[in-house]
DNA sequence: CTGTGTGCAAACACTTTGCAGGTGT
DNA sequence: ACACCTGCAAAGTGTTTGCACACAG
């Protein structure tokens, strides 16, 4: 795994702590985080609005991208799989990821519309949340 | 098309004033609404919490689903097709519809996972606002 | 040194909750 | 009559913005 320094140098981005820090933890979660919940996992307190301005220079990059929910809050994962993929949610964890592994075959628009993007979510439950039973 | 009355009734909702006209509003459009946006086409202005657990109560009984999106705001479809379909995002002038007839195929998800739900986004731009270039 | 990042404070938008009073059935 | 719906007020949460200072390059 790539170091976030070196992402951050890659990126052209200014290595500070905050942005070390931030990244550090988006590369340690295989899931969706948000703004609280990253303030959760950073050891200090941190400044939330920094923070929001960090996701948003991330995501400007293309370094991470939101992910579709049918939550309130916008959650961010690194963007490692460059093709459309699925997400999946679980009821039980709550935890949202990518799963980059699995095959999605062609649909056709409808004439006239052109796709720029795509976010797919699957809901149910979880691997771990289902053999934890 | 049923008239608002019916469905509230088919799904033992009391018939109230307030219930009716959202309902009519979620009746007369195919792009999801979110809260603000009914209360935009509420003629009278109409208390908020009242509008937030009218939807509640219409996503409980089935009569509604949530539709996931990147941003912060949960928008609201009536439920029309039970089936997995696509939604779509327009980029320009920001509606989202259901595309029901957008044939999705299958697709296999990894050991230990179970569906319980889905919701489809594509991003992109919508008939109307490609043919008004 | 200079542009960019940060912290703080305030504001904003969406959403939920408690309570008292009103309404549908 | 009784349960349920509504309006109002307040508070909770997530997010953005302006400004002055600090820091990376």
């Amino acid at each position: 795994m790539k170091t976030a320094k070196k992402i951050l140098e890659e990126n052209k981005l200014s290595k500070t702590n905050g942005r070390l820090n931030i990244l550090e933890i988006l590369l340690h979660h295989d899931i969706a985080l948000s703004e609280p919940e990253i303030q959760d996992r950073l050891g200090v307190v941190s400044d939330r609005a920094t923070i929001y301005r960090t996701l948003k220079k991330f995501k400007e990059v293309g370094l991470i991208h939101p992910v579709a929910t049918e939550g309130t809050t916008t959650k961010y994962v690194l963007k490692k799989a460059p093709e459309e993929h699925l997400h999946f949610k679980c009821n039980h964890c709550g935890n949202i990821k990518c799963l980059i592994d699995v095959k999605l075959s062609e649909y056709v628009l409808p004439d006239g519309y052109t796709k720029e993007d795509s976010n797919f979510l699957i809901i149910g439950t979880c691997n771990k949340c289902n053999s934890s039973n």
